[in-house]
DNA sequence: AATAATATCTGACAACTGTAAGAGGAGACT
DNA sequence: AGTCTCCTCTTACAGTTGTCAGATATTATT
């Protein structure tokens, strides 16, 4: 049960779980309609994907007249954080500055959006 | 051949793949030296690892004496981006800021490294 | 030359992944 | 009541992954 217990989530099913974040909570449905246009995956694989999210502990669902409605079961800074580090550790053998650099050179995060998070870390 | 081609890499790949980077090339005995000492793997897994980085194409390797010798078949650069950019999507859907946040508030990117990466910006 | 040490090559195997189809229930429409 | 539609539940299945062991080859050593 412990967030140290959980079982890794594979790619596909991380591609779920932020969708799930995303609408907060969701059914089956929902889901596949969030799916940006270029990522098909058929109703029941996404059903099979949320599935087995909930086994391994990462999302609950309750039920609403037919559907399940699934949502979170542990905080997403708690994921986010286990994955990038792990993440982290795997490609970088946990020194961030590279990954950093990456996403500042290759454009993906300009100075304005640097500035804000110096001020961010300056205020911390 | 082409780096399109790619067949993606597991998580335990990679973490071999980033120490031949490290060590530029190395032995299957290399690596085990330089694993972590958290991290224990037989040698026969590593052997098995490199085989498999070198079938996807992400390695080459020569024979030296009695041993082969493996090296990087793609550029580093190249592995890195498709890795983190495929990451960033699956995780934050693409969007690297909540990324660059977390290192940031996480304590992983001090106030320094961070001007650092400013200059580094400004400068480009 | 026989032996020890060190490698590779080939094979294994259960668990996990990606992807989905089929059976069957419950509410809506005719 | 029968049928269409939308769900869930169960099952499938080949490919990938993580982890290694056994057989065999090559180099070094005595």
């Amino acid at each position: 049960m412990s967030p140290r217990n959980l079982r890794a989530m594979s790619p596909a099913e991380t591609e779920i779980l932020r969708l799930v974040w995303q609408l907060e909570e969701a059914t089956v449905q929902g889901i596949c309609d969030a799916l940006p246009a270029k990522r098909k995956i058929a109703y029941k694989t996404v059903q099979t994907l949320l599935r087995r999210l909930e086994e391994k502990g990462y999302l609950k669902h309750r039920t609403d007249g037919k559907a399940h409605v699934f949502f979170p079961a542990i905080k997403r800074e708690q994921v986010i954080k286990r994955t990038v580090l792990d993440f982290l550790d795997r490609l970088f053998g946990g020194d961030p500055r590279p990954l950093m650099q990456f996403l500042a050179e290759d454009g993906h995060v300009d100075a304005k959006d640097l500035e804000e998070l110096r001020k961010l870390i300056d205020n911390a």
